[in-house]
DNA sequence: CGCCGGACTAGCGATATAAGTTTTAGCTATTTG
DNA sequence: TGACTAGCTAGAGACAATATCGCTAGTCCGGCC
């Protein structure tokens, strides 16, 4: 009755309201928007791994505000709108409703964002109404909004939640709130299910009233998640009259029914949770499952004692931070279970422990590290100790006691200005600058307990210390923006958690099997919930409340130092600022630096630091969500994006696109098998490292403890320059050194207190990309692609019998991480057997033996091996051994064996083990060969430096050239790794360096003849990139031609990889400008600006980056695959890992799937698709002048210029050329025809079949001319056959 | 008998120039000879040493011989077509060049002069004692190039260290400098333009403006310099490359002074940052706890209300003063950073 | 009432900073076929 | 005449950053008609 259409709506719903008949919601009276729900999807063509999908949704994409590149209008307004978005969210989470709607003006005014405005709408909305008690007054707002202010908007269902929420909450009788929630379900769009689907407005005491009170809706109509929700309520309430119990609702265990059947429903509806934690303390019933559970398996009585007296409540069981404390080993137990069911009932309780663990471990963190400090505090009062030299953790207490009151004080002011309408003119000036800094950080100051920012504040400066190349200190910019992104993330992960108890707040988890089902939709919940968050506070908001809260700190924080009186050469006691805020001079440009007072400093080098680990990014202790999509995966609580694009908001565009056409599926697929495998930490080698860290020595490549700086003496005064010069450059090289070491052991530090607190844990890696598709594990610190100390730490929770290839490939793996490995299998196993001995005393007595594992190439891994491989051959029958030791397979010279195969290159081919053989190829040592072949026969023509060299050079030499050629090292570069090389033959420095530059020229000849194909590819792809990146595009780059015939170039190297994922190169001028903080400005770029590219840098990355997505999408098929065939998996690149008795089979798969990618021929694809996507671009061209086209031209431009009257520049034809073609395009066959009758210089040079051989470099016989795009024709590709990959059995190895 | 003194029109025909930009109009040469009064400051011609530097088309070098005579006039270049001219002038005018010699060594690089001077001993200037202006050697220089300014600055901790030339005495420098490094390095208290370098040269040095390049643009010297040191005005014409920045002459007199470098350094150099913040705000950022402890140790109140811009030479010392007696005064020599080493 | 002028300011762009110089591409003149 | 080379020069470059100043364009306010 009241769907009215649009536009008979607004016209009676005014006029009714003008009459007698009031309506109970005026909203009613709105006109119902026009639904758009079409959507393109197309079928996956056959045998497509993402890529013939993907590449046809980014060629031409729909963009979002996003997208920074595609039009021109909306170029400038990305920016504005992510401002807004974040100004809006942080005006309403602090209650600032009119700055919010003023910001919703604002929004409004941005055309390009209209569609999506009521998103934001409802956001305002929402928070409007929730301290509103009269539902009219909410009704009666949206209507006059949507009427008056904002008549172009239209409510959605979300809108339409909003209001259903709230009329349940509000509504003076059973009556109103049903008559309300009917008038708003049949205003829906399309059914009821939009309206329902939103579980982030809708409560599930909403639900429940709407179904089972008043009957409005069947429970079909709710979203999947909270079916059982209801159902389990149903059946025990209304007996199932009205509903189906059967829909979808099938997996409910009778227990759980019958758990349930006890309660009455006002037990149920308890008081409100009011914040997060309080939440947290519900849980623990479940915990009793798990004990219970737990000490249902066959256990060791220790491990009985030790789980019975175990606390599963969470809040107290965090990780073990603590030293002397030990957690439970979950390993051993695990790995002592017998039979399957054991270990399956054992991997459930865990998981299910784990996930309230994770929950706590993203949430609570700061609470914990402020209650460690206070703790600390305390008990040293107690024992009446608060001595001068104070444990550090009682001086964090004293600093969070005094900064607190100040930043509540800030906050109050910041609130104080926001209610205030005007200013109050009797401040002084500086009051009122301050006043109006307030405005822009206050909304931002106001969202996170003062607490809280105070704790974040210290623990990120602690953590900043000595990085960014300072000696003791950070850099200003640095520590704004960390502490500024640090609180937002505290933001964003309270906001959710709000949100959550919010929803949840009036379920109550009394039995066990019930509360998985609310974990479920939860975590559904959570999904939603993260993936609608795109909002980022700018940057520059992030450093303005970084400031003001540095700025606090180094207001109270004090520490005492100890002095030398110049005169009396006495020590003298004092106090001074811990931090304080300078300035430091690199090559004339100034830098922003807070040092940190040394006298702390040295207090923090005996520290251990774990708590200023960000714990959102720790291992897991659950699996990672998978990914859905390009914001939805990782961690629970904090958001991460599939692609770590920092500043490349437009490659996230085109991502959105390609992953709502679910293209990159397989991308997601193999993401999940990474971060799937549950790791465990090697406790033999934690202990090991342990003792090593202990002793502050230094030990391979671990740095001691040094405390101090020793400079060496000053030369005299009157000394000559260059002796004054060395002595600056040793000090510095000093320097540098010393706090190299200290980030080196202070980063070691990380690795172990994370390993410590993840002993006997099962963990996970969640992984996600870098802006060429290759993975790494989002947390930092700790993971496998640390260095030799960190993957030596780690080992696979799941063990597997080595069985008899298993043993084998153990060995092969020790061999290898010996660096022995370009022999064959056979040798690498004798190598190992050889050295038995060797393995078995490095394994028995690590650090007091022979020590032989420390003379491997990875000496951790080594070492980690060796015990694995004795306690294997201990055993009656090694082969039953269990095995958790990663073993490594790495392609040899993976960007060659890419490169080969793609130019078909059979040499090439050969050389990096594509071509089954019988040993493995070693590249090197044939390059050292070719360029020892190269040098003799200058020599033999009487080149004397030829001469010198010829006997010199090794496999060493040229190695680290040969591998970093592939990634497009310069000339430069490649010296220096000579250079490096070589002086360790020649003393002279000087003499070296001019050997090294020469060698190079040859070393680089050398590679180029071995790979001629790959160079050939090499140089085609830089052509390209070349090309595209001085490319111009019709539709935007009008305005970039301000500066007359030299245009900014905007169009980045774009492509899609074979697994569909599109990828932007992101390298623009760095925008960076100057932000005001409040204490000096700094300088940032802003991700949302939109940059002209860096031509340079996008050719110089383009063959480097394509290989690395190629090698990107291998690895990741190859996971998928790994995973299908349920292996462990893991991967540093191009090294793959699994468990020694499933190698083969990895092998076997993954030559597999480098086949499959390769037996298309990729660059033609690439080619294609440059062709489509760059069609209708246009280039700069030399032509000569005398050519035909060329007087031509000259003619239009004189003819066009004097028309004009004024100088006809490129930026005109590009106009007129843009005219051209949009008349062709027309509808109108007329301005087609005149379309088609136009004369621009574009089309005089367009008409030239080849425009090639006009092509003159540098002369001043030739005129600049545009011409359409081109790209050069693809080298011709070689005979090589990938299909024979299938039997090289080096090909990794 | 004298050198031949070369023509602008000849002189042009040198192909490269190097990006330096020489005066070549042997009149003004004169009148700024004249009013240096050279004979005065060096009254024995036969005890005389000149070392040019950067001689590049040696005009002035020739117009320099010819009136001093000295007893030795090096000139130092090593780019090749003005080592390939100036040996070709030299041939040229070989009976009459005593003393006037080339030596193709790179000025830039500090082991030129102890090649020069302690090696090949090539030219040995004397060493004379620092109450008076070295009057038996004269250093003669051309920085209008690109390295020139920072070269220069470095010849200036030179004065103050004692060291290089320097270290033969309070040696004069007649340099030859771009008008906008001249600006800076003449720029009083006050100026917007006052920086380090002003403030040690001033320290240091007495500098005098030579010769300036006419010039319309207001972006020059103001009246009150021109007037203080009323210096030779000379075409913008005469200046070969014609294209480029317009030049001043500098005429350097070092000082006899005797304050702590190192300290003085750190001092201008952190508080000139903050230039037109007052002191009593400023001076925190020269370590931890600085402005508790000057303010304690500052009596004057005046003081601390001015700015870095605005302070004098003595100011500055008198602030390193109190800066070197700081019990608490962070490491000077640890005043670096390492910008490439990012961990993240 | 409306209009205008003047004062004021936000915001942008330019410039200086320190003090051994960074690499590279492109341009020009020289050399050589 | 053209092509190639060497060597210069300039242009970007990571002044891989920040303080300050001056200019401009807009805003606000008060006075005047």
């Amino acid at each position: 009755m009241l769907r009215y259409s649009r536009s008979c709506c607004r016209f009676r719903g005014l006029k009714k309201l003008g009459g007698q008949l009031r309506p109970l919601s005026q909203t009613a009276l709105l006109g119902k928007p026009s639904v758009n729900t079409s959507s393109i999807r197309s079928e996956s063509a056959n045998g497509d791994i993402g890529f013939l999908k993907s590449s046809a949704v980014s060629i031409t994409p729909t963009f979002g505000p996003f997208d920074n590149a595609h039009a021109a209008v909306q170029a400038g307004q990305s920016r504005d709108i992510m401002n807004l978005w974040s100004l809006l969210e942080a005006c309403l989470h602090s209650g600032y409703m009119d700055r919010a709607f003023s910001i919703l003006k604002s929004l409004y005014g941005l055309r390009s964002h209209r569609a999506s405005f009521i998103d934001d709408y409802n956001k305002y909305l929402m928070k409007f109404a929730e301290n509103l008690t009269d539902m009219k007054i909410i009704d009666r707002k949206l209507f006059q909004d949507l009427q008056n202010v904002f008549p172009e908007a239209e409510y959605n269902d979300k809108t339409l939640a909003i209001l259903i929420h709230y009329a349940l909450k509000l509504s003076p009788s059973r009556d109103a709130s049903m008559e309300h929630c009917r008038t708003y379900l049949k205003m829906a769009l399309g059914g009821y299910r939009g309206i329902l689907s939103n579980i982030d407005v809708l409560s599930v005491q909403n639900y429940r009233s709407l179904v089972h009170d008043f009957k409005l809706i069947e429970v079909h109509d709710l979203p999947a998640e909270i079916h059982s929700l209801m159902e389990v309520n149903g059946v025990s309430h209304e007996n199932a009259e009205s509903t189906e119990p059967a829909v979808n609702g099938g997996n409910i265990s009778v227990k759980a029914k019958n758990e349930e059947q006890g309660m009455t429903l006002d037990k149920e509806i308890k008081p409100l949770v009011k914040d997060a934690s309080e939440l947290l303390a519900v849980d623990t019933i479940g915990m009793k499952v798990v004990r219970h559970t737990l000490l249902g398996l066959s256990l060791t009585d220790q491990q009985r004692e030790q789980i019975n007296s175990f606390n599963f409540d969470t809040a107290s069981n965090l990780l073990n931070f603590e030293k002397d404390k030990e957690n439970i080993d979950f390993f051993e137990i695990f790995s002592q279970l017998k039979t399957d069911e054991e270990k399956e009932a054992f991997t459930k309780a865990l998981d299910e422990f784990n996930q309230d663990r994770q929950h706590q471990l993203e949430n609570r963190a700061t609470d914990a590290a402020k209650e460690r400090w206070r703790h600390d505090f305390e008990e040293a009062k107690a024992r009446g100790d608060l001595s001068i030299q104070k444990k550090l953790n009682i001086k964090l207490w004293e600093w969070f006691n005094k900064m607190l009151p100040l930043v509540k004080e800030e906050v109050k002011r910041c609130a104080e200005l926001a209610n205030k309408s005007s200013q109050d003119p009797s401040l002084s000036p500086q009051e009122k600058k301050q006043n109006k800094a307030r405005q822009d950080y206050g909304p931002y100051l106001t969202l996170v307990d003062p607490e809280k920012m105070c704790v974040i504040t210290i623990l990120e400066l602690l953590k900043l210390n000595s990085t960014g190349g300072v000696i003791e200190g950070m850099r200003t910019a640095r520590a704004v923006i960390s502490v500024g992104k640090a609180i937002e993330m505290e933001f964003r992960a309270e906001l959710l958690l709000k949100n959550e108890s919010h929803v949840f707040k009036d379920v109550n988890k009394k039995s066990h099997e019930f509360k998985v089902l609310v974990q479920r939709a939860r975590n559904t919940f959570r999904s939603m919930k993260i993936e609608e968050s795109k909002i980022l506070w700018p940057q520059e908001a992030r450093a303005k409340i970084g400031s003001i809260l540095i700025s606090m700190l180094i207001h109270v924080a004090r520490v005492r130092v100890e002095g030398v009186d110049p005169l009396t050469k006495e020590k003298i006691q004092g106090e001074a600022p811990a931090f304080s805020h300078g300035y430091q001079y690199h090559n004339g440009s100034k830098l922003g630096v807070l040092k940190i007072h040394r006298s702390l400093v040295h207090q923090l080098n005996g520290e251990r630091l774990v708590a200023a680990v960000q714990p959102q990014l720790l291992p897991m202790l659950v699996k990672p969500r998978p990914w859905k999509s390009w914001n939805s995966g990782g961690y629970y609580y904090t958001q991460s994006t599939l692609i770590r694009s920092k500043d490349s908001p437009e490659q996230v565009a085109y991502l959105k696109a390609v992953s709502e056409a679910g293209a990159i599926d397989n991308v997601y697929g193999g993401l999940n098998v990474l971060g799937e495998t549950p790791w465990t930490v090697n406790r033999k080698m934690f202990n090991i490292m342990s003792h090593v860290w202990n002793s502050g020595e230094p030990f391979l490549d671990i740095p001691g403890n040094q405390n101090k700086l020793v400079l060496t003496p000053q030369p005299p005064r009157d000394a000559d320059p260059t002796v004054h010069r060395q002595w600056r450059l040793k000090n510095k090289a000093l320097a540098n050194e010393f706090s190299s070491n200290r980030s080196a052991r202070c980063d070691a530090n990380y690795k172990l207190e994370i390993a410590r607190a993840f002993l006997g844990e099962k963990f996970y890696f969640p992984h996600n990309l870098d802006f060429r598709g290759r993975a790494y594990p989002l947390s930092p610190h700790f993971n496998h692609l640390g260095n030799d100390m960190s993957r030596g730490l780690m080992i696979f929770w799941n063990g597997k019998r080595l069985g008899p290839t298993g043993l084998k490939w153990l060995k092969v793996h020790l061999s290898n991480l010996f660096g022995f490995d370009k022999a064959s299998l056979e040798e690498r196993i004798a190598f190992t057997e050889s050295h038995v001995n060797d393995v078995m005393d490095s394994a028995e007595s690590p650090l007091n033996g022979k020590g032989w594992w420390k003379e491997a190439e990875k000496p951790w891994q080594a070492l980690a091996t060796c015990i694995e491989l004795r306690e294997a051959l201990k055993m009656e029958n090694p082969e039953d051994f269990i095995s958790h030791v990663p073993v490594h397979q790495d392609g040899t010279c993976n960007g060659l064996q890419h490169y080969a195969a793609l130019g078909g290159d059979v040499e090439g081919a050969t050389q990096v083990n594509l071509m089954p053989s019988d040993r493995p190829q070693d590249v090197y040592s044939h390059v050292a060969k070719l360029v020892v072949a190269r040098l003799e026969k200058v020599a033999a023509k009487g080149d004397e430096t030829a001469a010198i060299l010829k006997d010199k050079i090794k496999r060493k030499v040229v190695k680290q050239t040969v591998m970093t050629n592939v990634y497009g090292v310069t000339y430069i570069g490649a010296t220096h790794q000579i250079e490096k090389q070589l002086s360790n033959v020649f003393d002279d420095h000087k003499l070296s360096y001019e050997l090294s530059k020469y060698l190079t020229k040859h070393v680089f000849a050398s590679v180029r003849e071995l790979f001629e194909g790959a160079h050939l590819i090499q140089d085609w792809l830089g052509e390209c990139a070349k090309r595209i990146s001085k490319s111009i595009r019709l539709d935007i780059d009008e305005k970039s031609f301000k500066n007359g015939n030299k245009p900014d170039f905007m169009s980045s190297v774009i492509w899609t990889t074979p697994l569909g994922l599109p990828i932007v190169q992101p390298y623009r001028e760095n925008g960076k400008k100057q932000v005001a903080t409040n204490l000096q400005t700094v300088f940032i770029s802003d991700p949302f600006a939109v940059n002209p590219i860096n031509a340079r840098r996008q050719k110089a990355g383009f063959p480097p980056n394509f290989i690395h997505s190629l090698d990107a999408s291998h690895m990741l098929l190859s996971a998928l695959k790994c995973g299908e065939h349920g292996l462990d998996f893991a991967a540093v690149h191009d090294s793959y890992w699994t468990h020694a008795s499933d190698i083969d089979t990895m092998n076997v798969l993954l030559r597999e799937q480098f086949i499959k990618l390769h037996e298309v021929d990729l660059i033609e694809q690439l080619k294609n698709e440059f062709d489509e996507r760059y069609k209708n671009y246009l280039q700069i061209l030399k032509i000569d002048k005398k050519a035909n086209v060329a007087v031509k031209v000259v003619e239009l431009r004189k003819e066009l210029s004097q028309k004009l009257g004024r100088q006809f520049t490129l930026a005109d034809e590009i106009y007129l050329e843009k005219k051209r073609r949009q008349l062709m395009e027309s509808e109108d066959p007329a301005e087609r025809a005149q379309g088609e009758a136009m004369t621009t210089t574009v089309s005089i040079i367009g008409e030239v079949d080849d425009i090639a051989p006009l092509e003159k470099s540098s002369d001043s016989s030739c005129i600049m001319v545009l011409a359409p795009l081109t790209l050069p024709p693809i080298p011709p590709k070689g005979d090589f056959d990938v299909k024979e990959l299938e039997n090289s059995k080096y090909f990794f190895s | 008998m004298s050198l031949a003194v070369k023509s602008l029109g000849e002189l042009s025909k040198i192909k490269h120039y190097y990006g330096f930009r020489y005066l070549l109009n042997a009149a003004v040469h004169e009148q700024i000879f004249d009013k240096l009064k050279l004979a005065t400051v060096y009254p024995e011609p036969n005890k005389l040493k000149i070392l040019d530097l950067y001689p590049g088309p040696s005009q002035h070098s020739a117009i320099l011989y010819n009136r001093c005579k000295p007893a030795q006039h090096v000139l130092m270049d090593a780019r090749p077509d003005f080592v390939k001219h100036i040996s070709q002038f030299i041939t040229e005018n070989s009976q009459h060049a005593q003393g006037f010699q080339l030596v193709t060594l790179d000025p830039y690089d500090w082991h030129s002069y102890t090649e020069l001077i302690d090696r090949n001993k090539v030219m040995v200037p004397s060493h004379k004692g620092r109450e008076a202006i070295h009057n038996e050697f004269l250093v003669v220089a051309n920085l209008t190039g690109m390295i020139g300014e920072g070269l220069f600055m470095q010849w200036l901790a030179c004065i103050g260290n004692c060291n290089w030339l320097q270290r033969f005495g309070r040696v004069k420098i007649l340099v030859w400098v771009p008008e906008s490094t001249a600006l800076k390095l003449l720029a009083k208290p006050g100026d917007h333009l006052r920086s380090k370098c002003s403030v040690v040269t001033e320290a240091f040095t007495e500098t005098k403006l030579v010769a300036v390049m006419k010039n319309k643009t207001e972006t020059s010297f103001n009246s009150s310099l021109l007037e203080k040191h009323r210096p030779v005005m000379f075409e913008s014409k005469d200046v070969w490359m014609p294209s480029g920045k317009p030049i001043s002459l500098l005429e350097i007199d070092p000082r006899d002074h005797k304050v702590d470098l190192d300290n003085f350094d750190y001092v201008t150099k952190h508080l000139l940052i903050l230039k037109s913040t007052p002191l009593y705000d400023a001076l925190e950022s020269l370590g931890h706890g600085g402005k508790e402890y000057f303010c304690s140790v500052i009596g004057d109140d005046r003081l601390l209300q001015k700015c870095p811009k605005d302070l004098t030479v003595s100011e500055f010392i008198y602030c390193t003063e109190i800066f070197d007696k700081w019990p608490f005064k962070p490491d000077i020599y640890l005043d670096f950073i390492d910008v490439f080493q990012d961990n993240d």
